[in-house]
RNA sequence: CGAGAAGUAGCACAAUUUGGCAGUGCACUUGGUUUGGGACCAAGGGGUUGCAGGUUCAAAUCCUGUCUUCUCGACCA
């Protein structure tokens, strides 16, 4: 049976209106009366909150700990360091005016942090006795994008950013593909998305950074998404923030600085990693409500037992107790994506079986009425869906991967969705020329495997880096 | 930001062309009957037609501006 959401366009038919309808279907956000600012509703911040757990405890295991800045930056500040500036000033807001009073001296609202966390680390960072300085805030940035996404491009930005300074380069380098792995590792095994990491190009790097690392994720149409990002800024804004140190030499000396992030945009490449024509689906790890229980005429009793046992063994559940049909909590319970469902009826426990359904493959299983037995068979399945949804997941992506050695197969690829892994000479103009040209722009080059002996894909002059092309959102 | 489309109840839409009582389905409330894939009957509640201004005896409808959403481009650390 074609199973189909009425109140859901399917997903080969328009995949932007599918994925706005799954956001509004599953209650995820609303939309608020200004451009790009979205209200994250209770079950969408549900989300958010699961992935904030998990990563805070990984940026605590590393040594990390938390503050909370100004949202507010002094035009003054702001310009210090030139080419951050020359980035990001096309998308910052301004706050002019205090009440009715014009201020003195204009102030922008943060697009990010580096300019503030800079300016209070000249004033703490005295000796070597001071780094590593191993900072993180969870706050809202904002950036004035001209098109705006639920989740995927906002103006107000709700995200995760990382702040460090250390003694050494070689200490710096480090913490940047640290985070780099604390995010690829997040998005593997509780994201359930195969991602890409590597390094930006030049032309693809942070305003300031001196390099740029990246989480790139491939979304069901074969379109790019970044999801997450790590930069080394060796001394760049020390030297522009005049932070120094003493170190146990007796020198003066700059501290090396990195930053990294990740923000609620994960939430929008979950949905379009994984979800289907039914409405939501999530990975188990990440999941608000792991089972949603379906109690079919008078089964309160067992209902209740079950209930207390996933309650022992904390595994989340919603139990649909209205008196809608029970076609429509199925339905219902589809499009919110929770990973189980557990229905309990009448009918089966006569014969003493109850049902639990997989959301990702939608397979039924019959098991007997043993509340051991169902919480047990519940933990196995959980984690069978987790893995299937990764493997499902990368699967798809690899199919969608292309290697591209000469110009001509290059061009073949150029119309299908999804990455070309090329040789490039390391010269901008090839880049520029496929961005031009192809509509395609550099996702990175990749990690641990970035050198290339093969001409460049584009130009054929001697390559130098792998490097993958891709739309992006 | 440029080009285009749209905005009417929580959602999907009709009424707009040709100005004349604000409508339908789903959802919601109450009562009842139901319950294994989006139940049924009955009775209800919910609207400054995105906002502001203009034309008119009269505006959801015509005009201007503006905001928001969507599509395509440009931009996007």
């Amino acid at each position: 049976m074609e199973k189909n959401n009425k109140n859901i366009t399917s997903r080969g038919v328009d995949f932007s209106a599918w994925y706005n309808d799954v956001i509004r279907e599953a209650d995820l956000i609303d939309y608020s009366s200004v451009k790009g600012s979205m209200i994250i509703r209770p079950y969408g911040y549900a989300i958010w909150e699961n992935i904030v757990a998990v990563l805070d405890k990984k940026f605590k295991e590393t040594g990390h700990v938390n503050v909370q800045m100004p949202m507010f930056i002094p035009e003054s500040l702001f310009n210090i360091e030139k080419e951050h500036v020359e980035g990001f000033a096309p998308e910052v807001a301004w706050v002019t005016h205090g009440g009715d009073e014009k201020l003195e001296e204009r102030m922008l609202v943060r697009p990010t942090s580096e300019v503030l966390f800079c300016d209070h680390y000249k004033k703490i960072i005295k000796s070597y006795r001071d780094l590593p300085l191993l900072y993180n805030q969870w706050c809202t940035i904002v950036r004035w994008e001209k098109t705006t996404r639920p989740f995927l491009r906002s103006r107000e930005i709700l995200w995760q950013e990382g702040h460090t300074m250390h003694a050494t380069e070689k200490e710096a380098r480090f913490e940047t593909l640290q985070m780099l792995d604390v995010y690829t590792k997040f998005q593997k095994h509780y994201l359930a998305i195969p991602v890409i990491t590597g390094r930006k190009t030049e032309k693809e790097k942070f305003a300031g950074a001196e390099e740029t690392y990246t989480v790139e994720a491939m979304m069901y149409d074969g379109i790019a998404l970044q999801n997450g990002t790590t930069h080394y800024f060796g001394t760049g804004f020390a030297e522009a923030f005049d932070i120094k140190f003493l170190d146990k030499d007796h020198v003066l000396k700059r501290p090396y600085q990195t930053s990294w992030g990740v923000s609620t945009r994960m939430i929008g490449g979950l949905i379009m990693v994984h979800s289907d024509d039914l409405g939501l689906v999530l990975p188990p790890k990440i999941a608000p409500i792991k089972v949603g229980i379906v109690p079919i005429g008078d089964v309160n009793n067992i209902v209740g037992n079950i209930e207390n046992k996933l309650k022992e063994k904390d595994i989340s559940f919603y139990t649909d107790n209205t008196d809608k049909s029970p076609g429509f909590k199925f339905a219902e319970a589809e499009v919110k994506g929770y990973p189980l469902r557990l229905e309990i009826g009448a009918r089966d426990l006569k014969e003493n079986k109850v049902t639990i359904v997989r959301r990702d493959t939608l397979e039924k299983i019959v098991i007997i009425n043993d509340i051991d037995k169902i919480v047990s068979k519940i933990q196995d399945l959980l984690i069978l869906v987790q893995e299937n949804l990764y493997n499902q997941a990368e699967i798809r992506r690899n199919t969608m991967m292309y290697k591209a050695n000469t110009i001509a197969e290059f061009k073949e690829y150029v119309n299908r969705s999804g990455f070309i892994l090329t040789s490039w000479c390391g010269n901008q103009e090839c880049e520029i020329h496929v961005k031009e040209k192809y509509g395609l722009k550099s996702r990175c080059m990749p990690l641990n495997d970035e050198a290339s002996d093969k001409p460049c894909t584009i130009c054929g002059k001697p390559g130098k880096h792998k490097l993958y092309y891709g739309k992006q959102y």
